[in-house]
DNA sequence: TTGTAGGCGTTATCAA
DNA sequence: TTGATAACGCCTACAA
């Protein structure tokens, strides 16, 4: 039998509540004090976390809700999120799912269950508004990544989409180029919308002409981008693409290298999100990188201070500012 | 206040008992088994993990300890591990760490602690001995991935890396290369040596001479394959490279191309591991594919046969067998 | 500073 | 089939 902390009041000759003070910090007599860290080392006595989580009501765990645990660029979100939490004496339990049979609402469960004080939620796709209301709903604090479904009263970090492809359009125009092709990424990605949108933006208000030829959408895959650049060559007269992540952006290039095609002399290529591979590749990709680490720790400073009832900014959704990387899979058009 | 399983029982006119007993689908009468599920949803009852777990020294779950979460190459693993625990009615719940201030090891109180059923180490680092005979003493079953130390009868799952690279130098030799340069792996990955050894063996096998400045190493990142690249290239007279891991040839492949070099034409370049990226860079990388997901599952249901207490093959680690995949970064020398 | 006693929400035993 | 009742291991008044 393992043992509890009964055992060691026994060996160490006191009481339960002694040992459970000092299991929790509080002064107890020097001499009963070295008796009970004795007998724990000798029974090798670990508390059982069910029993004190039973009547303490609260875990010190926050559960990271992540759709595709493997997804490299979440690496440095849930580095952000892993430090602020260790910071504040709370640890990360990562769960993920398969997204055919089950659904990220299923996971408040671990809130009722009170298996966790609170929930990440880690994932840019698209939601539906009943779920984030439902998870609005929740007995305990939970914060969002990307899509908000329009609900604004929810706690959600993202990325300013928008914005991000906004800049890659006016660099491309500054090195010269004025006939701009773009990847776009699915429909079941909440990002799409607002990069799609910023390509447009960008382009009327420069005067671009958009030829609907040169648009194309692409599943966000190395194999998306690729086959996207495939359609995109019957079509002639652009001399830069726009991806709208980096994955495709890479498909893209591969299927431009393949052709013959040498990047840039021939065409500009650039892409959205800065993937630890984007400078490996060659030529290194011209990119948006995303304030990944930072946006953790906005989402786990957001949760934390959900959990103490910290009085809070009315603005719930939080969107941080991407940042233009150059490199060389873009020049001048000649 | 949270409704408890007596809430549920007043409710629906009943005792606490057989709600419980309903809850753990013990049939009860169908006038009350309405009543009860009725009350269930009006109250919005969910049951208290912690109580549950208390009495029941069982979590059905399975603790994932990863040492980087957003390993691409892991991600078939898991997969591997999730579909088997999932068919066997346990969760996986991933843990990850900052490799600085903690160890594996203290994972090991989450069986102390009784959070978990039992747990899986997903890492390919070295360890100590130590270390594991630690996990060989827990209370519940462990499993690992990679290296076991020495010790030999801890559960352990990996790849067979020796016979990988041997089947690299022998399908080079088989193509006309007798001049082959090898980059080696960083000490603290526990692969490396068998990686190294399959190299030296089937070189010498084959009869080729080896050159010490055609072996370099790396630490496994592009970077690392990069530099050794760098430095290869100084000594001349060799017509491939063999990477211990895709990253590093990735990186070396940058570097000959950086300095004009075509390949396979100038130097084939060979990996190891199969990362998604491998088919998609130019010329797409041969390699040697790891069977991830395979291994994944035979961890899990190692796993779970110790938990089942089923008798089991007395050996203890199992090598699984990787897989050569041609592609086009390598072709006959001239 | 210490010990006694009660309760946290379950499951399990046992008699009805 | 059902309902008391006693655990499970811990924390926390309360009284000493």
């Amino acid at each position: 039998m393992t043992p509890t902390i009964k055992d060691v009041a026994r060996q160490a000759k006191t009481s339960k509540s002694t040992v459970s003070r000092f299991l929790n910090g509080i002064p107890v007599n020097k001499k009963t004090e070295e008796a009970i860290i004795k007998a724990i080392e000798e029974l090798n006595y670990h508390p059982n976390m069910n029993a004190r989580r039973l009547v303490m009501d609260k875990t010190q765990e926050i559960g990271i809700i992540v759709d595709d645990i493997s997804n490299r660029f979440y690496s440095p979100i849930l580095k952000g999120i892993g430090e602020v939490l260790d910071a504040n004496g709370y640890s990360a339990v990562y769960y993920t799912w398969n997204k055919s049979k089950r659904r990220e609402t299923d996971f408040l469960r671990l809130l009722y269950e009170e298996q966790v004080d609170g929930l990440i939620y880690v994932s840019f796709a698209r939601r539906d508004q009943a779920d984030v209301e439902q998870m609005r709903e929740a007995p305990f604090p939970v914060v969002l990544f990307g899509d908000n479904a329009g609900v604004d009263d929810i706690h959600t970090v993202d990325v300013d989409n928008f914005s991000g492809i906004v800049e890659l359009v006016h660099y491309l125009y500054r090195i010269g180029h004025r006939h701009i092709a773009y990847i776009a990424g699915p429909d079941d990605i909440g990002a799409t919308k607002y990069r799609s949108a910023g390509y447009v933006s960008a382009m009327e208000s420069l005067g671009l002409a958009m030829n609907p030829d040169w648009i194309c959408t692409s599943d966000w895959s190395n194999q998306g981008g690729y086959t996207a650049m495939k359609k995109l060559l019957q079509s002639r007269g652009f001399t830069a693409v726009i991806a709208s992540n980096d994955e495709s952006a890479l498909g893209a290039m591969t299927c431009l290298q393949e052709q013959g095609y040498s990047i840039p002399r021939d065409f500009s290529v650039v892409g959205f999100d800065d993937i630890d591979i984007a400078q490996w590749i060659f030529p290194a990709l011209t990119t948006v990188r995303q304030p990944f680490e930072q946006m953790g720790q906005t989402a786990a400073q957001f949760l934390l201070d959900c959990i103490d009832k910290k009085p809070m900014d009315s603005n719930r959704r939080r969107l941080l500012k991407p940042e233009l990387i150059i490199r060389n899979s873009s020049s001048n058009p000649n």
